[in-house]
DNA sequence: GGTAAATTAAAACGTTCGTTTGAAACATAC
DNA sequence: GTATGTTTCAAACGAACGTTTTAATTTACC
């Protein structure tokens, strides 16, 4: 075994068991078990609990918001005015929902265990969504431009909500299909980016609230 | 001090810290610190630290389910027909999202911590989630009335896209004002409730997929 | 093949965890 | 006031935690 090899399998080991049972709820223990690796191997590569579930994230993030942004600039290039809110909703999404089903890049567990970020403790999370600075600028701009009409505060919240709408088909590989008898499958992405795009492109063009539809 | 009045202490500690810092990340120890109360004062009134967490989301789920089902039965008895997607994504969001900051209530961690629900293990959050069959049932039930064309996989993917954009205003306290430099503040219910209406109605009413979107 | 560096291994550190125990303090009824 | 049942308290249990240390092993290079 290389160099290398012991650290990867920490991170997949690591990756897995944060996404199954929680960050908090893991042990380190529990993952050099599972990868297998020595326990001080953990504080030999990262350094520390903290660094290593840093790194976690990093791995993945990275890859997954630069396709992210690839394809906004795609779509940017192509039109001449400000491309449609579908493409734009479909370049956001669906990097990730193709990521958490790609046995290749891995990250089977890993957006599963991105639906949990929101939820670890304050610190942790607000460093690693710091490194979505980019995608939320850019993605926040576009829509800006295919939606003017929409405030500023409107067209954040909506950016919000599509982000927890895709979430969902992100977390739940145990309850959603338990849930509705295996009707709802989180692993049929390309009809969950369509469903979501579909969904989200709706409620994005929405009129502003402002007209009382209560 | 009476007999329910350490019991509910303990029940605000644990769930002002639960939401704060995760389930799993908070210690008995904290708990009674925050309460205060002694450290096996939790044994003596729940038996156990997991019957804790079950008593922290019992106290606020049935009242808050009970009042949702309330306002779905009004809308229902109003109209001739299935009630407008306005009036059911209403029924549905405005109930949690006044519980959230509602003072008497109690309820200001509890929605966040809701919002964390989803991602605490497994085992936890498929025995809480269970508190909400009568919920689930009867609003998808609305929502098909009201939403026919639409297939039963696309209408439950709906349903849960509803859930994850609600969950957005009801977490972050910490996150979303912040990346927003405070212009999305999740306490703003009333309009966020409506902000939550117009954008879900428009997504939920829109054409199936099968159209080809992207 | 021998030397130095990189990696893995085993054992122990002090801390904190959930839980249990048994006695003290309190309330309530006779 | 004494007895009874309920609630609180301080202390301790073994287990598991993150981390550190020290030695053994493997790898890379001359």
């Amino acid at each position: 075994m290389n160099q290398t090899d012991t650290h990867n399998r920490l991170l997949d080991a690591a990756e897995h068991l944060f996404a199954e049972h929680g960050i908090a709820a893991t042990s380190l223990r529990a993952i050099t078990s599972e990868a297998p690796a020595n326990l001080a191997s953990i504080h030999y590569h990262f350094g520390s609990r903290e660094a290593l579930v840093e790194a976690v994230f990093a791995r993945r993030l990275k890859p997954l918001n630069r396709e992210r942004c690839r394809l906004l600039d795609l779509e940017e290039a192509a039109a001449d005015g400000p491309p449609p809110v579908e493409a734009i909703v479909y370049a956001f999404v669906a990097p990730a929902l193709r990521l958490a089903h790609d046995p290749d890049g891995g990250g089977e567990h890993f957006m599963c265990l991105m639906g949990r970020l929101y939820s670890e403790p304050g610190d942790l999370a607000y460093k690693i969504i710091k490194q979505f600075e980019e995608v939320f600028l850019r993605f926040t701009a576009a829509l800006s431009r295919s939606l003017p009409h929409l405030s500023r505060a409107d067209l954040l919240w909506r950016f919000f909500f599509m982000v927890g709408s895709m979430s969902m088909p992100l977390m739940g590989r145990h309850i959603i299909p338990r849930r509705t008898d295996g009707l709802c499958d989180p692993s049929d992405i390309e009809n969950n980016i369509k469903r979501l795009v579909a969904f989200l492109a709706a409620g994005l063009r929405a009129a502003a609230h402002n007209g009382d539809t209560t």
